[in-house]
DNA sequence: CGCCATTTAAACATGG
DNA sequence: GCCATGTTTAAATGGC
């Protein structure tokens, strides 16, 4: 068990260390040094480039200025546009703050996605909207880069002619650039609106760290180039295909350097305490693991056609003359290792993210541990399992509030937050739960993170798997490369799966070995080396549809598993199709074969709903989506979410620890579980 | 209440 | 004899 973790605790250092303020420090770095390159004549940037840095200086300049002087009118200290040394820092990240609220930020969809089960058609609605925006949007922007570039001509103008930014006609520019800030303003007004809105609704629960920034209260300051860049990073990860029209692609960054990286003459700096960079840095990277994943092909820089280097977009035929580009566009120059860093920038924020929310585990875990503990009344596991049950009902209102409401009648509880019950189905797949009815009204976050997480818990929480012992074997066969076992690989895959079956080994591989012979799913196989067990996934289907039963204590927690695995399902195929939310796929939790999640979950689903169906009549806003695509019919031919296997199926590599091989380790001394 | 699935416990058989 | 592996029986529980 310690094997897992070893990664994970890593990055979870560094990630913590780097990612909230020193993140920033490092990106502002990289990008001042690809600036400083780019003075030089580096192999990359071309003339024009260089002629387009510096009119991006100067647009800086000059808009600093006038900004400035906008704002000070009644101030009648500052008059030099080069001194204004903490405006930018104002302006800046305000500006970068802007960006974000305006269109929902794949970090803020991912949260959706997460947090809050939304049914497709919120989500399509949600989307609908933000497309609608984004166009607004965007339309303003060509419109304000149009602005831009005139007073750009200007001020070249004028700097040639010694700068006196304080014409009539730079001023009329600048009014008019305001007038299209505030319309940009309004813009995102709306979008937080939005967001509000569906905060309100629930639909989207931003934590609180996140929340600032994104809805933090605009400043009037942007700076073009910034707004631009950030505008590009979203949209492209919106809508990585609408790109195809790339006349900034490298220069994105070069161009962003210049701006960040000479604050000395401009003015501008990213904050550095701002941590709207790193968030927005966040993107590129989801590009990127997106064509990671939808491409079989090979390299994750090519997708779709299309190079997948940050901020380059060029279209490649084949993947021969992508070859050729990377090793012609995105050689070993000082941009490139720029942009390197900047995605190493990217990738630790994703550390970042990610060790919250191992942190979210660790608490949520240990918090369960003691509770379990505890007191005596509440055998634990069980306990524990049920009272998962019990937290989707707090857990509605927000995920990460830990929910209050233990009281409850049957189940002496302890408080939980969506731990377990999420975890369940997602990454159990193929495990067929013990299903129960227990409607499951409540919307439980179902995050990415979770489903990557829900493994890890079972393998450190001594919480009883609510699966049957023949699910949890089926399971262990069908992940087994050869899909047959031994008795004793079971033994170790329980062991190594869940804490659970570390203790009282006796009683739980009895009940593997009763089961073994009992159900006639499981065939034994007569082998060379002696005899494993292969599952006969007809028969195993043949009593599904039976009267579903389970351990009676476990039960309740079933139905919710189920439910949530409907609504997971849809949030992944959400993730998948928006594009941008590629994360948590990687395989650094030890994921098993995500690939067949989707499969898996449809084919419970669909066992599920047979028994479930007519129990679950009531109507919860964000409720399983996958109900209203997968009526009750039973497995036939792939759905919608086979699409999704492509980027999952990566994740199926890289999952299994080594073996234990000790299952005597865990032979301790049988313990009581006393069952009421 | 009966049936059934599941879990748990235990007896027993077999082979290394 | 011990242990791992299998098989089988039985009791208890709980859903339907």
């Amino acid at each position: 068990m310690m094997q897992e973790s070893g990664i994970e605790t890593k990055s979870n250092g560094s990630a913590i260390q780097n990612g909230a303020s020193s993140g920033n420090h490092l990106l502002e770095c990289s990008l001042r040094e690809v600036r400083s390159n780019g003075e030089t004549p580096s192999v990359e940037i071309g003339a024009a480039d260089l002629a387009h840095l510096q009119q991006q200086q100067a647009l800086q300049a000059a808009r600093q200025f006038l900004l400035q002087q906008q704002q000070q009118q009644q101030v009648s200290g500052l008059k030099s546009p080069k001194r204004n040394d903490k405006q930018p820092a104002l302006q800046v990240p305000v500006s970068v703050a802007m960006m974000t609220p305006q269109v929902i930020t794949p970090q803020q969809m991912q949260q959706i996605l997460q947090q809050q089960v939304l049914t497709p058609q919120q989500l399509q609605v949600l989307l609908q909207q933000q497309q609608a925006l984004m166009l607004q949007q965007q339309q303003l922007q060509e419109f304000y880069k149009k602005q831009q570039e005139q007073l750009q001509l200007q001020l070249l103008q004028q700097q040639h002619a010694g700068k006196q930014p304080k014409e009539p006609q730079q001023q009329q520019v600048a009014t008019q650039q305001l007038a299209f800030q505030q319309q940009l303003l309004q813009m995102q007004q709306l979008q937080q609106q939005h967001l509000l809105s569906l905060q309100r609704q629930g639909l989207l629960t931003i934590q609180p760290g996140q929340a600032a920034l994104p809805l933090q209260p605009l400043a009037q300051g942007m700076i073009p180039t910034e707004l631009q860049q950030l505008w590009k990073e979203v949209t492209s990860s919106h809508t990585a295909e609408e790109t195809a029209s790339n006349n900034h692609s490298s220069l994105d960054l070069s161009t962003t350097c210049v701006s960040s990286s000479a604050p000395s003459k401009t003015s501008l700096i990213i904050n550095p305490h701002a941590s709207t960079n790193g968030q927005l840095s966040v993107h590129t990277p989801k590009r990127e693991s997106l064509s990671h994943e939808e491409h079989s092909h090979s390299h994750p820089l090519y997708g779709h056609g299309v190079c997948k280097w940050p901020g380059c977009e060029a279209v490649c035929e084949d993947f021969q003359s992508f070859l050729k580009h990377l090793n012609n566009e995105h050689a070993l120059d000082d941009r490139s290792t720029a942009q390197c860093r900047v995605q190493m920038q990217v990738v630790q924020q994703l550390e970042l993210q990610l060790a919250k929310d191992k942190e979210r585990l660790q608490a949520m875990m240990t918090h369960l541990h003691v509770k379990s503990t505890e007191p005596k009344a509440t055998p634990q596991p069980l306990n524990l399992v049920s009272s998962v049950t019990l937290s989707k009902t707090a857990s509605e209102a927000s995920p990460q509030s830990l929910p209050h409401t233990p009281t409850t009648p049957t189940t002496p509880i302890t408080p939980v937050i969506q731990g377990p019950s999420v975890i369940t189905t997602t990454s159990m797949h193929n495990v067929e739960p013990i299903r129960r009815r227990c409607p499951n009204k409540y919307n439980v976050a179902i995050s990415s993170a979770d489903l990557a997480q829900n493994q890890e818990f079972y393998k450190n929480a001594e919480v009883r798997p609510p699966f049957t012992y023949a699910s949890l074997i089926r399971q262990a066969i069908l992940e087994s490369p050869e899909k047959q076992l031994t008795l004793n690989e079971i033994y170790n895959w329980f062991t190594r799966m869940f804490a659970y079956f570390r203790r009282n080994a006796a009683t739980w591989k009895n009940a593997v070995r009763h089961n073994l012979s009992l159900h006639k799913c499981f065939v034994r196989v007569e082998n060379v080396k002696g005899a494993v067990w292969t599952v006969d996934e007809l028969e195993f289907q043949k009593r599904r549809p039976q009267k579903i039963s389970g351990n009676p204590s476990l039960i309740k927690n079933i139905q919710t598993s189920h439910t949530y695995c409907t609504p997971l399902n849809a949030a992944l195929q959400a993730s998948m199709a928006d594009n941008s939310i590629p994360l948590y796929t990687t395989a650094s939790m030890g994921n098993p074969t995500l690939g067949n999640l989707a499969n898996a979950m449809r084919e419970d689903l669909n066992g599920a709903m047979e028994h479930t169906n007519s129990n679950e009549s009531d109507s919860s806003p964000g409720r399983s989506p996958m109900q209203a695509m997968h009526p009750v019919h039973v497995k036939e031919e792939p759905l919608d979410p086979d699409e999704n296997e492509g980027p999952l199926s990566l994740v199926t590599t890289a999952n299994h620890s080594p073996d234990f091989d000790h299952d005597r380790d865990y032979e301790d001394e049988p313990v009581n579980e006393d069952i009421e």
